[in-house]
DNA sequence: CTAAACTTTCAATAATTACTGAAAGTTTAT
DNA sequence: ATAAACTTTCAGTAATTATTGAAAGTTTAG
């Protein structure tokens, strides 16, 4: 396999993998660019290499800059702006588990929170209804808080801190 | 807030985070409603409650099946088939991490590994890909790993097994 | 200040994904 | 065998989500 074939099938798989870590396709092309990139790139050669558009460019940078992922870059001497992703691939990880942990799974555990402190009112519906909504609430909790302790080890946390205690 | 409240608010909640474990909200709607349930749902049934076709309701349920987090229950007398779904959290979250792993994230480590290992030309940005390819490689593992060995441990594997190690 | 270089916004449109409903298929009872 | 009761399939349609491109906005150089 090539340079440019290997590049392309990086980009799609990684890009298509975009909702297991809850970004969409074009997102999750750009960040793949940059992560392979060996120097920040304009958003110029960002729409060359992924042939989208300049707006779809524009939306999804922004996004990528939301998440924390990518940040600009000045260059002197250039109007252009340029664009660069975290490089550790630890750090990406501990950023992504924040954000989804933040805009997705809170929220549903307080919902999962509120529904659980329902009223017993004795009937077998509602009691099966709180059992359940509250297992699931703690179950969520435990995945959120192990998934959080997890990403802020900050050095090698996966392969020193867990395997070993698993083993 | 009553029951019925309660109730859909449970099943609209956890039906849109289906995109969270990979699976669409029709699916994730009939799982919420068998979840909360106290007997067995009939096909009729769960259209009636969702308020959703039969042809949707039918597949649907038969991906819910494949998964393995559905099954059909035979009650003596009745013609009609009656589903019920995994009630126990941690068995749940077993089944769903099985799956995803096996799915989706499988797939990925092979393209990962096929790209990280093409021939080193010697140019900075070939280095680059195979650096970067083989780190987002090595963490996908790793992660897969951790997520199986947690899904494999048995008995309350989360609150027992893994958070004293950790704190 | 003005113009050029660049970025953002957003209404229109395209692409994708989910859903319906009716016809075809299957099973069970008689 | 036949018919009733039920389930599955799938072409058509609807709903949702992503993308474009051109106009509006911003910044910088002179």
């Amino acid at each position: 396999m090539e340079y440019q074939e290997a590049k392309e099938k990086f980009i799609n798989t990684w890009g298509s993998l975009g909702t297991l870590w809850g970004i969409n396709k074009a997102m999750a092309q750009i960040q793949s660019l940059l992560f392979i990139s060996t120097k920040p790139l304009s958003m110029e050669e960002i729409m060359e290499e992924l042939k989208i558009s300049r707006g779809n460019t524009s939306m999804n940078l922004r996004q990528l800059m939301d998440w924390g992922i990518v940040t600009k870059e000045i260059i002197r001497g250039e109007r252009k702006e340029f664009f660069t992703t975290e490089k550790d691939v630890q750090e990406l990880a501990r950023i992504v588990a924040k954000e989804r942990s933040r805009r997705e799974i809170k929220p549903v555990i307080k919902v999962l929170e509120d529904v659980s402190s329902i009223k017993d009112d004795g009937t077998a519906k509602t009691k099966e209804l709180i059992k359940q909504t509250k297992a699931l609430k703690d179950l969520t909790d435990d995945l959120d808080t192990l998934m959080n302790k997890l990403v802020n080890q900050k050095q090698n946390w996966l392969t020193k801190s867990v395997f070993k205690l698993m083993k």
